[in-house]
DNA sequence: ATAAATAACGAAAAGGTTTTCGTTATTTTT
DNA sequence: AAAAATAACGAAAACCTTTTCGTTATTTAT
């Protein structure tokens, strides 16, 4: 389609298609005169590589996959940042790929990308993920994969991560001592590493706090957002309602703020309310939201970083690197009294 | 790398490559019988055809570029999610490249698309884009280029962009009709066909109530949100301040929210505040946020229908698409007095 | 019964690069 | 002056598919 190749080149130089693409490499077979001359023929039409034509003879796509659920979504858009900060730097093209949480969707992007089409894969698992058989796979015919932020439990890779646990544990511990009792924790359906820990930190605050457990205070939501508001509605509604909510992602944090909205109940007299979120406008909110912060940028910075290591030397296998980069407790209005 | 392609299969299968590569593209040549082995065979082995094998030979990528100055900004992401919604249907590829609104940037990523990486490119300009040389080119080589957004104006070509005129004349016109005298435009630096649009809005609006347009209230920021902050408390500080601010990017009104804090300006009652914005949370902010809000998911999938158009009938060109979607004016509290 | 058509498959070229190896001409070494 | 080394370039294979064109065997039409 856009009709300049090596051949062309060669017709226009009066060389050979090889002395060509030797003086484009900088061979030393090539005389420092000719390089220049075929440099500025390049230059002059234009000239760009075949991207397919390299991959082929090369094996190799100089481009890396990055998977993940959702796009509108402040912490993904700002690993994506970080992803392409070093993609970039590496000359280093990125497929991005939606799961839209749906297992369906990982699984067949995943086997798609076998056969070569990339160097590397980033991935953050979707909500439900039933199987890593489709990552086991493709891992096993040697293509580097990091997972980011949400990983998988049951298989041995590398991996970014922020200190979930820690996380909920100092959250809830920060709702504790701003007077909560009764602390509800809203998760998402599914299996995902990071609900999962988040929840395990704010269990471990409850306990070293002499707070009872109680099942009715974990609240299990949808993808939908309609439906989460009505089982946030119900949990705020009922006797011995909550009066603090750690909420395990942004997106139920907002639908908390609406129903508490909607129920008359202020924020934070009557309930307090922290979140695990990257929402930039955070302090703008009303109240202001009192947040857990994971670095976002950075951790797509550095599993970017970490992929690269891997597809350089092929030296992976032999250590499985475990990256985890603490979030930060940002208090604001919500969470505390006046 | 992935080590299962036609050769082996067609080993294993006992039958010559040629007729393997038939039997899965469904060809008349080959019984169905065959057709059937081969098919449980590849399915069994998970064989992928190489990308770049095909696409050297036909000549094709299945791979389409995005082009965006930012991706952590709620506009482009929910751009994205409609580009990946249509794309995903079609079987194709994305590849996504941010400028990060440096006009250097933009140009080196245009140019290595040539080469026939990608089969067509969707692209949001820089703030910066001095020269749509690059574009120009990359179109004259047969590449499908559409525009969403932020469009050039010297150039033949498909757009889909919003009512930047019309959004921005509505918006002044509810300013005035809230009672607002003197009302002031942060625009952005460079020439963005969106910014100028909403500013000829603005204008029109003026005039038609016979307000006098003030050189100081078009307030010129920049990428630097702390400069910007700097520019709009001078411009609140002056005498003669504005009672009322239209505010072309989502980003300028989250400054202004802060300089307000910081000066103790009382949003609605001292000033009255509406700017272009998808962002969800508008209406939790403190007060809740007017806005224009332009369609951001739907402008990005029908800029990637029309691309599509492009690429599977090769008759663009003779029909320039000028896509218009309408923004919508929704009225909250940051510009109504109570 | 022969000619023509069809069905089912294989051989080989083409697509653009990169890279190995061969070839010539020039320079250096003995 | 002959031998060896080097410099500078070209020919061709390889990467994996797709597709055109042959080739054979079988079926249908005359």
């Amino acid at each position: 389609m856009s009709g300049i190749n090596l051949k062309k080149l060669a017709e226009e130089l009066g060389l050979s298609i090889s002395s060509v693409s030797k003086a484009l490499r900088d061979s030393y077979e090539i005389s420092a005169e000719t390089k220049k001359r075929v440099l500025a023929m390049a230059e002059k039409l234009n000239y760009q590589p075949n991207p397919f034509a390299r991959g082929l003879r090369k094996n190799k796509s100089t481009t890396i996959a990055v998977v993940i659920p959702e796009i509108a979504n402040n912490f993904f858009a700002l690993a994506i940042d970080g992803i392409q900060l070093v993609a970039q730097q590496k000359g280093y093209h990125v497929l991005t790929y939606l799961t839209h949480e749906d297992y369906k969707n990982e699984e067949s992007t995943i086997n798609h990308l076998q056969g070569g089409r990339v160097d590397g894969v980033l991935i953050s698992l979707c909500g439900d993920t039933a199987s890593v058989k489709h990552l086991v796979d493709l891992q096993q015919t040697g293509v580097p994969i990091v997972f980011f932020d949400r990983v998988p439990e049951t298989m041995e890779c590398p991996t970014v991560t922020t200190d979930d646990f820690e996380g909920g544990f100092k959250a809830t511990e920060h709702l504790i001592q701003s007077g909560c009792k009764k602390i509800a924790y809203l998760r998402v359906r599914g299996y995902l590493s990071t609900t999962e820990k988040r929840m395990n930190g704010y269990q471990a605050a409850l306990k070293k706090y002499n707070l009872q457990e109680d099942p009715k205070m974990i609240v299990e939501c949808t993808n939908d957002d309609e439906a989460n508001q009505v089982l946030i509605k119900k949990v705020l509604k009922m006797k011995g309602r909550p009066d603090g909510i750690l909420s395990s992602i942004e997106k139920l944090a907002i639908s908390t703020y609406y129903v508490c909205n909607e129920l008359k109940l202020k924020i934070p007299q009557q309930l307090k309310i922290i979140s695990f979120s990257c929402l930039r406008t955070a302090s703008l909110l009303s109240p202001a939201l009192s947040t857990i912060t994971p670095p976002a940028f950075e951790i797509g910075k550095e599993s970017a970083e970490l992929l690269f290591r891997m597809i350089e030397k092929k030296t992976f296998g032999n250590r499985i690197d475990k990256i985890i980069k603490p979030s930060s407790l940002i208090v604001r209005q919500s969470s505390v009294d006046k």
